[in-house]
DNA sequence: TGAACTGTAATAATAATAATTACAAATGAA
DNA sequence: TTCATTTGTAATTATTATTATTACAGTTCA
């Protein structure tokens, strides 16, 4: 179990939050208080789902890629999943077996259908709007 | 990311087919391929959580505790979950940041909304019902 | 030119997951 | 009664995933 969606929700909240001023990977570390490199790392995985912007160089940082009501909590969900939702087994089941031979077909069936309706759900969020909860 | 529903669901699926037969941990761990300790600490948490039922001793072994059209997909999920299905990152936001500050609640909120949408819909679904989708 | 950044690779440290070994206790059958 | 078979569980090891750290090249601006 990670914590990407967490840490990608944080920074994207700060840089909702600091509209068109650039925010550094330092600062964001402090605020999440993980490693910088970590930060860059999830900011790099978002630049490459062109929800964020960044600039090099003195006085670079990061800012989101657009306004931030046509951003989705949902576009941030996808952008860091990368296991099923509902967790993955290792085992490779018995093929010899009934059920053993069927079973990823409908456990993976399930798992897209809870998937689409958590990508659905989250898809009417901007995070304008998550930002907004905060007081 | 871990794969107790997935195992769980595969332990319940083969007892489902078994009926008022029992099946021991030995024929259960060929089927889904992992180690018979592993499934019977799977089983040992579905029996805590009354799903299953078990006899010890010479033709001992595993059977569903009650009807499979009486158990639901909700109840397994349910009884796997320890993490947060939306992850569980392992920081601690800074406190003195406004956002650090609350990220954590509104996070929370979010995850069981999620929670309990996935609850409800794989609540509709029986074992009985998942069993019958194999061939 | 140099300070302040991003970008990224490589490595180490930590934590979570799964496998294995071992054995006590229960039960039914020879 | 005794033994083979099975559950129940603890303890340990092995493996994999996650996070932290170090290092440094490249960019940009003052």
């Amino acid at each position: 179990m990670n914590g990407r969606f967490q840490i990608s929700m944080h920074i994207m909240t700060l840089l909702c939050t600091a509209g068109n001023d650039v925010l550094s990977s330092d600062y964001i570390a402090g605020s999440v208080n993980i490693n910088p490199v970590l930060i860059r790392k999830e900011l790099s995985n978002l630049i490459k789902h062109k929800l964020v912007a960044s600039k090099e160089g003195k006085s670079g940082g990061y800012t989101l890629s657009k306004p931030a009501a046509q951003i989705s909590v949902a576009d941030v969900y996808h952008a860091v999943q990368v296991n099923p939702v509902l967790g993955k087994a290792r085992n490779t089941p018995n093929p010899k077996c009934p059920i053993g031979k069927e079973i990823n077909k409908h456990l993976n069936q399930l798992n897209n259908e809870v998937d689409q309706m958590i990508i659905k759900k989250l898809g009417k969020q901007s995070i304008a709007a998550f930002t907004k909860l905060f007081d």
